[in-house]
DNA sequence: GAGTGGTCTAGACCACGGT
DNA sequence: CCGTGGTCTAGACCACTCA
């Protein structure tokens, strides 16, 4: 049984709000009383009110304006908080045992997509490794890294027996920030042979570039065993 | 030029405190100052001190807990707003010219599966809507769509020569909830024809169930033309 | 110019959860 | 138990933006 939250409770008030505008007594588009008369109307501080309504509008549910006042969205905005997956988690959370395997570990000029994307130096070479992600040993993801040398020169002792190569970046440089390509590729023949399907098959595949600090870090590319989904409520 | 942000607002003291975690002064899983011995330091209330933490919870840079204060975030998570796309806004952002074509409409029993994602009383019709999202008259997306006629029996009438299935549900049933699939999968001919692509090709392809108030209204699979992706910064 | 949201404050009480 | 965050209040001033 779910417990009824207090009718003067931002929270309250707030699920009060949203029921009025789903109920459709404020139509899409329609202003919505002010904070004052609100306040008035629940029987609390304009304060309590305001943050009722700074959530709905965070939301995407309403949108606020100063003088304009607060209206209903006139087009409902659907928003999701979407979580990077973590590798380790994402297999753990599913009851499967996480492992992962180097490939291929070595030091090179990357290609020239991945120099401008790292902004290296041109004939600066970076840290490449691929590696492969398992759940109860069998292969989960495959994995293409491009470490910016310059940026994590330690990257280059870094012992990934025992942790990935991504966690091994999470306590080195815990506070990056990034940009996410979610798309569909079609497997090559290595990623097909170590994915264990076919060549073409259709993999899902991100592919993430991160930067701490104006300075780039690293480019991956993660690429699905066929029927991986990410799936998120909104 | 930015403007600096005071020093004694929320949001000068929530990126004051990032900065400072960012900076190593606190490390990942240690606890920070509580909120009156910052509100001291930097010469606020708590209550200012409060929402610029309560934001970086948010966020997932801090976890907080009564009596446990408040802690560097030990595996930082990343995450970022995930906007759920809308065919005729992202066609237009990218500046073609957005157009939609009805492949096919009918009435009809819709596979086992459907039904059970519909939460269909067996034997029960639903609407079917196959359809192309064109940019500058060229396949964009292809949608197939199954509409609850339980919950929307308006919908057989609906008049979708001007706006797309989309459109005209978001004007009657505003405010659903939904669940998103994001995936990758092989072109199957019909797909192939309509995209403009080859069989087999792979295809980036969302899966949506919308409910309004346990009631389920209806399950789209979207398929993109190849080359399409999502892209966000985190 | 004036109305509306944005924010800060100081104080208060409450609820959770480690010790 | 009792320290910490969670929240509410009443009042105040500010900043944007519409008319």
């Amino acid at each position: 049984m779910t417990r009824a939250v207090k009718r003067t409770t931002h929270q309250g008030i707030r699920e009060a709000i949203r029921a009025r505008i789903i109920s459709g007594e404020w139509k899409l588009g329609e202003r919505i009383p002010g904070e004052v008369a609100l306040a008035e109307e629940y029987g609390c501080s304009r304060t309590t009110v305001n943050r009722a309504l700074q959530t709905l509008a965070q939301e995407g549910m309403v949108e606020r304006k100063r003088k304009g006042g607060t209206r209903v969205r006139p087009l409902p905005t659907s928003q999701a908080q979407f979580r990077i997956p973590i590798m380790r988690e994402q297999v753990e959370s599913r009851g499967h045992r996480y492992s992962h395997r180097i490939e291929s570990r070595e030091v090179r000029v990357p290609p020239m997509a991945i120099r401008k994307q790292l902004e290296l130096p041109d004939n600066d070479p970076a840290a490449y490794v691929e590696s492969l992600h398992l759940a109860d040993g069998k292969p989960f993801a495959f994995e293409k890294r491009w470490v910016n040398l310059g940026s994590v020169p330690a990257f280059s002792d870094a012992d990934l027996s025992h942790e990935s190569a991504n966690e091994w970046l999470v306590r080195h440089v815990p506070f990056s920030r990034g940009e996410v390509r979610l798309s569909a590729s079609a497997a090559n023949a290595k990623q097909a042979r170590l994915l264990g399907t076919d060549k073409g098959a259709p993999l899902f595949t991100m592919h993430r570039l991160t930067w701490f600090e104006e300075r780039t870090i690293t480019a991956i590319e993660l690429s699905f065993a066929p029927g991986y989904e990410i799936t998120f409520g909104v």
